[in-house]
DNA sequence: CATTCATATAAATGTATATTTATATGTTAT
DNA sequence: ATAACATATAAATATACATTTATATGAATG
């Protein structure tokens, strides 16, 4: 696999909602899904698939204790490199179609023209 | 909207192999639509279409001069960040599910379950 | 060993989005 | 004004992906 696919599967990856909030919850501790679901509020399966993405992509990398699997960061360099991004994101202004909230700008086009 | 979701869209952008080679053959220069075209081989409907998401998601701006528009990064500390993250999927490894190649996770477990 | 709890998977569904092909808009020069 | 070129949009298609509902696996405990 060469560099630029990493980089974008990367990316993708990130480019969730449900996900990046599961990494801002875990930050740099280690968390079971069951503290996962009843921090971010989502339905236990869909955590579970979304865990399996951020594992499957290297993102977090788990650990088995008892009945309980841990999630942790793999790489701790990300949570740095999320801040800078962070920062970049801020200046970013709302407005015309990304002011719509949970529509993309092709459903816009789509529904508006 | 919000933070969060701003860095959402964010990743979601450049979450995409070509408008990654975009971002990459731009750099710090200023390009027409053509020389993207050219330089990445995609068809100019496409790179058209992926400069639209671009320019929407605030990555790139534009400016027209005579009949060519030129496209430049608009926050150049995004380079720098790229280079960053470059690092951090540098270390991704090629194991499993990964190595297959224009194939997504999900599209192999349902071909090979 | 059966029950309970934690987590994972499967199937089904809806929607988002990349790509292609075809066509339109906009600008310049003849 | 029309021809030629640069870029943008539209329609059509195919696929990827998030989410829900239902069920399975796997570990601990009575």
């Amino acid at each position: 696999m060469d560099d630029a696919l990493k980089l974008q599967m990367l990316f993708q990856t990130l480019g969730d909602s449900n996900r990046l909030k599961i990494i801002g919850f875990i930050g740099e501790k280690e968390c079971s899904v069951s503290e996962i679901v009843e921090a971010t509020g989502m339905s236990q399966p869909l955590v579970s698939h979304h865990l399996r993405t951020l594992r499957e992509s290297q993102v977090l990398e788990t650990k088995r204790s008892g009945p309980f699997v841990y999630y942790r960061l793999k790489d701790q360099r990300l949570l740095s490199a999320l801040g800078i991004f962070s920062e970049i994101a801020d200046s970013i202004e709302d407005k015309e179609v990304n002011s719509t909230m949970f529509c993309s700008p092709q459903w816009w086009r789509m529904h508006w023209k």
